[in-house]
DNA sequence: TCTGGGGTCCTAGGACCC
DNA sequence: TCTGGGGTCCTAGGACCC
């Protein structure tokens, strides 16, 4: 058996929990610069507003309806996750984090539990120690966990936690015949309208429809959800999260940035963050690749957009070396007389930094000691304490952030007064 | 005025090897 | 008349996840 427990409106809750005023009124939480919708409490779920949608477009909606609007607090929803995850994890001893706001537990060695039981005390610890309403679904394999997740959020005569294991077959299958097709876990808007098209509408239908004739009409991914429906495990849970394959690091601008010299600010800064971030999981990258677009949205503006990938002589995880690949790649990119809305970074072809292989003719080597007291100024002192000279000062492409909470628990300037 | 960020996996086709 | 068989690697694009 695998538990999947999920935040309930994860950033929302988080903001709920040190600002108690927000309880019961509609709040959702944007995107980087104010954009878009991320997290919608329950009453904006309930006006209608979906996810992704710009919130420019829902002022007058948020007006009539009193909606509060929250800039994303990362560094909140990623301290909160910390702390409910070390929560969570004291419930089994196999526990992979699959996102921000959920993970799955390994239920091994649980088979004489009340299941539906422990979901409960799961549900109310993370509550009382940490404010968070969270779901639990129990299920014989992650694809069923997941659908057992939903069944407690959307079903409110479960109270929250659903053991799917606990059903009788005709109960499974009364319930999974009520649940769309596109609720499954790897089924996306793509496949949701061809299997309908072809009479698979509900969850039972793609559990009992021919895996073979699947793989034929769609791909050896969707015949794995269907093994996976019928209680044979395919995928496993991760304890470990693997060495990533890439990093990447990009950002739309809060104002357009028209000049090379305004990007080249930009790209410095992706990269290093990216290059953190290299460092930290143990890597090199041996390629840079850098791009940059307009506003794809402004039809009526000159579009460009183009990316462009600089290898490097070794890989290398020096940020300055880094830095100075992407901007010859952006030199080549630039065009003048464009209005740049965004620009990105990504690290690629990564090696295990033990697994070092020189170049044949000498390289630059970078400095990798130089990288760690960065690192670790930083750490201490905070992000960007230590940072080159060419990510510029407080520069105008910096993203908006109106309406953003304070950094409740990762700073102490910003601590909650308690009167 | 205003539209996010960061990933993985699979497949098909082309180039190339012996 | 008649022209094989078995592979790998790379890239781009699509689909999916949060």
């Amino acid at each position: 058996m695998f538990a999947l427990i999920d935040g309930n409106n994860f950033y929302v809750s988080c903001e709920r929990v040190f600002d108690p005023k927000l309880e019961g009124r509609p709040v959702v939480v944007l995107s980087n610069n104010d954009g878009c919708v991320v997290a919608r409490s329950q009453e904006v779920k309930a006006l209608g507003v979906k996810m992704g949608v710009p919130w420019f477009q829902l002022k007058d909606l948020a007006k009539q309806n009193g909606i509060v609007a929250k800039s994303s607090n990362y560094s909140l929803y990623g301290d909160m996750s910390a702390r409910m995850m070390a929560v969570l994890g004291q419930f089994s001893p196999d526990q992979e984090i699959y996102s921000i706001d959920e993970c799955f537990l390994g239920m091994d060695g649980f088979e004489r539990y009340d299941l539906a039981a422990y979901g409960q005390r799961i549900r109310a610890r993370v509550r009382q120690w940490l404010g968070l309403p969270v779901c639990v679904g129990f299920g014989e394999t992650k694809t069923l966990a997941k659908l057992a997740n939903h069944v407690a959020k959307k079903r409110p005569g479960f109270g929250g936690v659903c053991d799917l294991g606990a059903l009788s077959p005709a109960g499974r299958d009364a319930l999974l015949e009520g649940i769309d097709v596109g609720e499954v876990w790897g089924v996306g808007y793509r496949g949701t309208p061809r299997l309908k098209a072809l009479g698979i509408d509900n969850v039972k239908a793609l559990r009992d429809a021919d895996p073979k004739w699947l793989r034929r009409e769609f791909s050896v991914v969707l015949e794995r959800t269907v093994a996976e429906l019928n209680g044979t495990p395919c995928i496993g849970l991760e304890e470990e999260a693997p060495a990533k394959q890439q990093i990447m690091s990009s950002r739309a601008f809060g104002d357009y940035v028209y000049e090379l010299a305004g990007l080249e600010e930009a790209v410095a800064t992706y990269v290093g963050r990216a290059a953190e971030k290299l460092r930290r999981q143990g890597s090199l990258a041996g390629a840079v690749q850098v791009y940059v677009r307009t506003n794809p949205f402004k039809a009526d503006h000159p579009q460009y957009q183009r990316g462009l990938t600089v290898p490097l002589a070794e890989p290398s995880d020096d940020t300055r070396l880094l830095v100075r690949a992407a901007l010859l790649g952006l030199k080549r990119l630039y065009k003048p007389g464009y209005a740049y809305q965004k620009a990105g970074v990504m690290l690629m072809d990564l090696t295990d930094t033990s697994h070092m292989q020189a170049a044949l003719f000498d390289a630059d080597r970078g400095n990798p000691a130089v990288m760690r007291v960065m690192d670790r100024i930083n750490a201490y002192w905070g992000r960007g304490t230590l940072r080159l000279a060419a990510e510029g000062v407080d520069p105008a492409w910096r993203m908006r952030r109106g309406m953003m909470s304070p950094c409740y628990t990762t700073r102490w300037s910003e601590l909650p007064l308690v009167n």
